[in-house]
DNA sequence: GCGATTTGACCCTTG
DNA sequence: CCAAGGGTCAAATCG
């Protein structure tokens, strides 16, 4: 992560200027050859959208034509090309709330331009290298690309869309994306399925001290579900992390299958991809089924994973859809993938700051999520070797910490890793692992509190504040 | 008209 | 006890 916030700080540097149509028509264009946006709806739409107050929503008509392409735009940019999307959200700046509406609306075609896109992007890795030039555009297309698709295009495509977001560096993205996919989605059900396979309302937004990017608050929409959970995201738009309270008193909804075609499937993975989780792909997916029965199975687990009220679950998601992919994929080999689940967060992190591998980081960056999570694909490759390479590994928290056990833990298949603060006097003990239901979400638990400095600044602070917090209280409620 | 999202305000917890 | 901050509520708005 850290890498990539560097990184993403680089990027954002460009941000500053708004990104002028041209940039998005180029960007747009490259979609374009893939989907048939049209470059100058989408200008107008983006300025407008600047213009306009935040909390305004936009009105059907601007969506209509432009809005598709520019909500094909920013998603796709999200998917395929991050950059556009940064551009534009940093464009707005502070408008991010804007930008939401397009996404919404763009969603729909978006989903189904998404849906051609995946196939692109199996197909073709062509979108990256723009994208990439310009940015790091989560390679994840190319991860995704990857020969498997079944599971893994589902999860890609997904992956694509929240790696868009970690792209993009502003918060606006985040936003953005997060609305994005709220909106896409979540309309046609109004539940809108995450990755993690629950269905998710969000209740409430905050921007939060240490971060500049808001909170946003989820409750399970399951009647009787006392399940909730917090979801920052990261610079890059990407989901830092995410919280869960309490356990569901329900098993994961089936994803709603889609309709049919493949493209249905991508579909969902634009809107999953906004959302706040990550995506919802993952039910197309599985529902595909392959992969099916790792929701299943999860579902058992239950997002709360932990303790219910009192437990508090962060779960990293490095790159959600990835990782997701990797779920389900990999939802035989949790453990390897990080080896996992702390480490994979930790790892994930950790690499970042490294970036050893290229081709792993890069995808990180671009995808992070991917990287974090799955096991199965390559994509994690990346982590474990981080984690792997070092034994005391900086993590996002910003604190060092040295791994002395790896436990499997009754409730959960993927095994828990402790570690310890490496700091002398620091007492401080972490566990990770994964959610079980939710391999892509790594959840920490902390022990103490350090009685010392962060010995390194993480690159990202929001990230690694979060995740530095202690197991605090937060869960108060 | 229904449902979801946004967002400001309020309440509660923590330091 | 006070202040700060986080979490939740609920009205307004929009699709």
């Amino acid at each position: 992560m850290d890498t990539k916030e560097s990184e993403r700080i680089v990027i954002a540097k460009p941000v500053a200027s708004r990104p002028t149509c041209s940039t998005f028509r180029s960007f747009s264009e490259l979609l374009a050859g893939a989907i048939n946006a049209s470059p100058s709806n989408v200008c107008s739409e983006t300025a407008v959208a600047a213009i306009r107050p935040k909390t305004v929503r936009f009105k059907p008509m601007v969506n209509h034509g432009p809005a598709g392409l520019v909500s094909s735009q920013a998603e796709i940019s999200g998917t395929a090309v991050c950059n556009s999307s940064d551009k534009v959200l940093k464009l707005d700046s502070k408008s991010t709330v804007v930008y939401k509406p397009l996404a919404k609306l763009a969603s729909k075609r978006t989903v189904s331009l998404l849906a051609n896109m995946g196939n692109f992007n199996t197909s073709l890795q062509q979108p990256q290298p723009l994208v990439d030039a310009s940015v790091q555009l989560p390679n994840q297309e190319k991860h995704n690309f990857r020969p498997r698709l079944s599971t893994n295009l589902h999860q890609n495509n997904p992956s694509y869309v929240e790696t868009n977001r970690t792209v993009g560096p502003s918060k606006i993205a985040s936003q953005n994306l997060e609305e994005d996919a709220k909106a896409l989605p979540p309309t046609a059900n109004g539940d809108r399925p995450s990755y993690d396979g629950y269905n998710w309302r969000k209740y409430g937004q905050k921007q939060v001290k240490g971060s500049e990017y808001p909170r946003s608050y989820y409750k399970c929409t399951h009647p009787n579900c006392p399940v909730k959970k917090k979801v920052e995201r990261s610079l890059d738009g990407q989901i830092a992390e995410i919280v869960y309270k309490g356990e569901h008193s329900h098993s994961k909804p089936q994803p709603p299958k889609r309709n049919s075609s493949g493209t249905q499937a991508l579909a969902i993975v634009p809107d999953g991809a906004g959302q706040d989780t990550n995506t919802p792909l993952w039910a197309s997916h599985n529902n595909e089924g392959n992969e099916s029965s790792e929701g299943r199975v999860e579902n058992q687990n239950e997002v709360g994973l932990s303790a219910p009220s009192t437990y508090l679950g962060k779960a990293i998601v490095p790159c959600d859809p990835v990782s997701t992919g990797a779920i389900n994929a990999g939802g035989g080999t949790p453990d390897n993938s990080c080896g996992l689940s702390g480490e994979c967060e930790e790892g994930s992190r950790a690499i970042e700051p490294e970036d050893d591998e290229p081709r792993c980081k890069r995808r990180k960056s671009e995808n992070q999520s991917n990287e974090a999570g799955i096991p199965g694909e390559g994509v994690q490759e990346p982590r474990i070797v981080v984690q792997n390479s070092t034994d005391t590994e900086i993590t996002t928290d910003g604190f060092r910490w040295r791994k002395y056990g790896q436990k499997v833990v009754k409730g959960n298949p993927y095994p828990r890793s402790y570690y310890r603060c490496t700091s002398l006097k620091c007492n401080v003990r972490k566990h990770v692992e994964r959610a079980s239901d939710d391999p892509r979400a790594f959840i920490t638990t902390y022990e103490g509190k350090h009685n010392h400095e962060m010995p390194v600044k993480n690159t990202n602070p929001v990230a690694s504040e979060t995740d530095s917090l202690p197991p605090k209280s937060k869960d108060k409620r």
